[in-house]
DNA sequence: ATTATTTGACCGGC
DNA sequence: GCCGGTCAAATAAT
């Protein structure tokens, strides 16, 4: 944050702020919720748009109409941008000017938020059921943790060109935003019910490490209709197909099949190792990167996803594991929290639209 | 021995 | 030249 006037600063807060108020509308709707958690959220909310006009007066007036030459203007622009609308899908955040996309990326991308609570174990989906591998760490301008890139295992073998970026939230620690970038060609996902030892996990922050009781409620109660059609139609695919293409069709997702539905592997989970979030920043904590499928379950409130490219595909829906303390195991059942997550940012408004998680509550 | 992570160097857009 | 993203050698973990 920081860095008044700049864009993505900008649209970083409005991130956090649609998450912040996100999870307030969950928690107003939870019983167990108390007033004090949610004034907490209210007052980072406030703090949140504050910031904002406070970084969006830096860049000076608006010039009416021309949104495009508005930071926040030509975010609100691309994030409102369908999601289907195919590749274009690139440019994000940061460019603004119509000269500046000419960058090397073309591949889908979207954002995820998830956060962890310390307590209660990660809100949100945790994982993606891909394996990613970590290629490299920065540390970025204006944040005060390093940004870890990760990239899918199978990118040699199988040339599937995911990847993924997660950033920790310097306002609020407990959340990690992570971006992804284009989709999975590969077929590898989850091997659930294999034996495969997971190698894992992460250093990170090791949030939870209570044991998070991977209930068994897991179901994507919120992917639209069509998402699971489509989901399903490519799962079905997928089985019958190799791919070997290329990156590229932002139309469609190749998604990797997620979840077997019959196959419940086991639901144990892990405790972490070392729970505390304060291991957040030691050097290490970015290492998500679990190879291999770190399934949690995990409530889905408080994750926020905004989309630049494809949202509904492919992956979009579960990824995260990474950062979290995630491990190994595996998963237990198949359907996620993955819940809802996804909605365009079009509709800026807390308010209510369906926002529909399935699990009201929180593992506490 | 193999595979993943770490980390500084390198690349390319701006 | 700065900065984000990627590469790749060294190192760690299995």
């Amino acid at each position: 944050m920081d860095h008044m006037g700049d864009p993505k600063s900008i649209i970083h807060e409005l991130l956090q702020g649609l998450e912040l108020a996100r999870q307030l509308q969950v928690h107003l709707h939870m019983p167990s919720s108390s007033q004090e958690t949610r004034d907490l959220l209210i007052q980072k909310i406030i703090s949140t748009f504050e910031k904002v006009l406070e970084m969006v007066k830096w860049k000076g007036p608006v010039p009416a109409g021309e949104s495009s030459q508005h930071p926040l203007g030509a975010a609100l622009i691309r994030m409102s941008d369908s999601p289907l609308s195919s590749e274009d899908s690139d440019r994000d955040l940061k460019d603004q000017d119509p000269n500046a996309f000419k960058k090397r990326n073309t591949l889908p991308r979207w954002t995820k938020q998830i956060r962890v609570t310390p307590g209660m174990g990660v809100e949100g989906p945790l994982d993606d059921g891909y394996s990613w591998r970590k290629y490299g760490q920065k540390d970025i301008l204006g944040a005060l943790y390093p940004r870890g890139y990760y990239r899918c295992t199978h990118r040699n073998v199988q040339g599937c060109m995911a990847t993924k970026q997660v950033q920790r939230s310097d306002e609020d620690p407990t959340i990690f935003e992570i971006t992804y970038r284009g989709k999975h060609t590969c077929t590898v996902a989850i091997n659930v019910g294999s034996s495969s030892p997971i190698p894992l996990e992460n250093q990170e922050p090791s949030l939870n490490n209570t044991n998070i009781p991977q209930h068994q409620h897991q179901q994507n109660i919120l992917q639209s209709h069509e998402q699971q059609q489509n989901e399903l139609l490519l799962s079905l695919r997928k089985g019958l197909r190799v791919q070997t293409e290329n990156l590229d069709s932002p139309e469609q997702p190749l998604v990797p099949f997620r979840f077997p539905l019959s196959t419940n592997i086991k639901n144990e989970s892990h405790v972490f190792p070392s729970p505390v979030l304060e291991n957040f920043t030691s050097p290490s904590y970015v290492s998500p990167a679990a190879s291999g499928i770190g399934h949690f379950s995990v409530s889905p409130s408080g994750v926020v996803n905004s989309f630049e490219g494809n949202p509904n595909l492919a992956n979009s829906e579960s990824q995260i594991n990474d950062m979290i303390p995630a491990t190994t195991t595996t998963s237990a059942a198949p359907n996620s929290s993955t819940v809802g997550l996804e909605f365009p940012f079009d509709q800026f408004e807390f308010d209510g639209q369906n926002f529909t998680f399935d699990n009201p509550r929180f593992f506490s």
